[in-house]
DNA sequence: TTCTCTCTAGACCGGTCAGTCTAGGGTGGG
DNA sequence: CCCACCCTAGACTGACCGGTCTAGAGAGAA
């Protein structure tokens, strides 16, 4: 049994992930959560940007937690990448092309003055960027060029997703992923040369 | 003396690229447009939405037009790309990191049911993608080839527009943009390879 | 039992939302 | 002159927004 609170969250992260911070509306958060307004104002005392600030850290968590456990499963970390990517393209097509990038519409429709949201936003996208740096790192590729690597991956990787998005089509979306996976293993067998035959 | 009709599908644009289309009013955009609320919908029969769609369009052409004439203005088909990824770079800085895509916010926040809007966007995309592709296809690199890196490129400058947003720098945004044109100039060698100096 | 404290509950608030409606100004044709 | 028509103008509407407030349920300690 989840807690009131768990569940106001995890119905939070869902509506970010689908329609932004402006798009989505307390009351629709509550009716999700069956839950009654009190409550959010008991656990979040800035509610509605306290609960998307709490919203935006289980999102992340989530993900990085996701591709953690793939690289654990798997023995070569470029087909760990290629699974996780293949989840969250999943989750995509499965929602009817609406279930995003729980950061990104946020990301984009947040001013200035938030600072304490810009800041969650901010410090999600580091993590974001330092677990997939860990993920390349693996494959042997030096620690500054895989961070490199990692910033770019997930930028090609965002806005993939909002074309797709928005064309309702994940063609688009496959192609970039086998482009990004085809950049990384390029860059791999550069670092380590397959060995040589004797003859 | 523009139109009133003009400002207001102005102000929609410079709104939509700040905070989206459910971050913006209709009201403020009155208010920007020293225009009553008549005005909208005498012009815009099913409001916000068509003024949206309007603003939409507006955008993209303007930003299609700009590449068009670097381009025209340049030898180099990828020094135009550079110079016009500056211009937009500078204009997102110019504005405290606040103006953005005119198109990626609304992107991610619109749902299905909103098809016209989700159509025009999607043709927006489809126009961007296209008018790169015109530029890369002037370096030689034959068409086919040139459109699939063109969606490429798009989608890795969206993803850095949104991340330089979110951290308020843009030395992401410069290392993406620099390491896109890179690409693009390998791309270009490896096509037309450079004539072989004869002793 | 009784006191306390955390969490639940929902009526209620002023403000703002997108959108409607009626009236009036200005200009071109007759 | 006057009529017609396009555009401007802003008061107004009901719904919904995020947020506040008071009341009470329930568990644990004494």
């Amino acid at each position: 049994m989840s807690s009131t609170r768990e569940r106001l969250v995890d119905a939070m992260a869902t509506s970010l992930a689908r329609k932004g911070f402006a798009g989505v509306g307390v009351n629709e958060i509550l009716e999700r959560a069956q839950a009654p307004k009190g409550v959010l104002y008991h656990h979040f005392a800035d509610g509605k940007t306290g609960l998307a600030i709490a919203a935006i850290r289980l999102s992340i968590e989530r993900i990085t937690a996701s591709l953690t456990r793939k690289r654990a499963a798997s023995a070569d970390p470029i087909e760990a990448l290629e699974l996780w990517l293949e989840g969250m393209r999943q989750r995509l097509e499965a929602s009817g092309f609406e279930y995003g990038c729980p950061l990104a519409a946020t990301a984009l429709e947040v001013h200035a003055e938030q600072t304490e949201l810009r800041a969650a936003l901010a410090e999600g996208f580091r993590a974001l960027q330092a677990e997939v740096a860990r993920t390349i790192e693996a494959t042997g590729i030096p620690a500054p060029r895989a961070l490199e690597l990692a910033v770019f991956f997930v930028s090609a990787y965002e806005g993939a997703l909002m074309q797709a998005r928005v064309a309702s089509d994940s063609t688009l979306l496959r192609g970039i992923c086998a482009t990004l996976l085809g950049l990384l293993r390029a860059e791999q067998r550069h670092v380590i040369p397959p060995p040589k035959e004797r003859p």
